[in-house]
DNA sequence: TGGGTTATTATGTACATACATATTAATTCT
DNA sequence: AGAATTAATATGTATGTACATAATAACCCA
């Protein structure tokens, strides 16, 4: 293969960023300048600075060109494995139970988190997810029996819901909210900790298409941290 | 243009890996027969898979083929952008104090967070962010001289350490842990609330190369959701 | 049979070319 | 002058071909 890479081409590129040889807010040449500067096809061009600006470094407009961004929004990756992968990526062994499973319409906040009008019943999980033996995760879940009818066959006190629905409801798009709270009494029995202490919480509502899954509430033990890289 | 486009082509495995066409678990046909079934080139459908690969929806491997994973780990894009700006986009005023700025010997866990063994001393940066009036960050950093020598020279109470290092100290790896804490005394006071708060942390580290630059701890004011989505 | 070598195969990448598309700049018309 | 039209331009995408690379399967020989 050629001497130069698209990985070569993003390498300099970078380079030329972080050297300010490409100053910050301004333009850089255009691919076709760039791939006869370096001896490449221009499409090799195009999928190294492609790339760079799906990071956030680099702004490209067609016409306009391609520049240097001021304050570039860099985007981090972050992995959302099932809990049980969670857990057992730790080394832990990973233990859940279900804690309460029935059928009634969610709370006004639900709703609006679904946007949903209706005061239609749905189906409401409460489960924990354990890494050895003691409590890791309180999962608060609302699920939306006309997405995922199926799930009512579903044995939930083997599988978590958690599991199922990320095997069984693909979903198309999804909405995350990270965060802290300070265990309510309810809470802190299941986690087995101090009422008013610091829990990571994430929310998360899920859509196929316009069509809402879920809205999961999951309140992490005191001491979890997710990591991320970039 | 052709009809077909590589967005049409993901699509289309998306469907056919919603629609359980293509099981979890199971084999998809080859690049080459995917093109001559749908009329496309190889490349279009070499884009659109490798795509749906990088979100974790197929697994790709030369000469083993591509699979629709079992439990898909789907991965979640966050976008960092600077404090000022998170402050700003939420539509509240920008505000910002330098409450300490001295050299000294970092403690043991930060040298950790570095890979730093040596004892030398450090900048340490203690910042308020403001977003209307009222505290939304407590910045809490450490700055490597060697990496930024040139941070002495900037006047952190105008610009904060955040802004200055994402404009003139490009890094080339980062890493994020987000957490949550009950808030010490000491940041409470900073943050105007009550002692052992449930505050949302954030913990970075970066690094230009192998040489570290900054390891950053933020504290956010109660109530503060950190958003992301796929 | 076992271990190492070689063929096979599916994905990964590079390139030249052609055309699409969005956006800006220039131009024309009223 | 101002609005509408048209040209110019940089990025975006599709294609056919060629070769690279990694991983597996087949093979061969001791």
């Amino acid at each position: 293969m050629s001497a130069i890479t698209w990985q070569s081409v993003q390498a300099e590129a970078l380079r030329r960023i972080r050297s300010r040889e490409w100053p910050p807010g301004g333009q850089i040449p255009h691919e076709a300048d760039l791939a006869e500067e370096l001896g490449c096809a221009r499409a090799t061009v195009n999928r190294a600075l492609r790339d760079l600006a799906e990071a956030g470094l680099l702004e490209r407009r067609r016409k306009a060109g391609t520049r240097v961004p001021l304050n570039p929004v860099r985007k981090a990756t972050l992995e959302i494995p099932i809990i049980r992968q969670d857990v057992e990526s730790r080394g832990q062994a990973y233990g859940y139970c279900l804690l309460d499973q029935r059928n009634s319409a969610p709370p006004h906040d639900i709703c609006h988190q679904l946007r949903l009008t209706s005061e239609a019943e749905m189906i409401h999980i409460l489960a924990l997810h354990i890494a050895d033996g003691t409590p890791f995760c309180l999962e608060d879940r609302w699920v939306n029996p006309i997405a995922a009818p199926e799930i009512a066959k579903a044995d939930l006190s083997i599988i978590s819901a958690n599991e199922w629905l990320v095997q069984n409801a693909t979903f198309s798009a999804g909405d995350f909210a990270f965060g802290a709270m300070a265990a309510p009494e309810a809470v802190a029995r299941h986690l087995n900790c101090a009422i008013g202490a610091a829990l990571f919480t994430v929310e998360r509502t899920t859509w196929a298409a316009t069509l809402p899954i879920t809205s999961v509430r999951l309140h992490y033990a005191p001491g979890y941290q997710m990591r991320a890289a970039i």
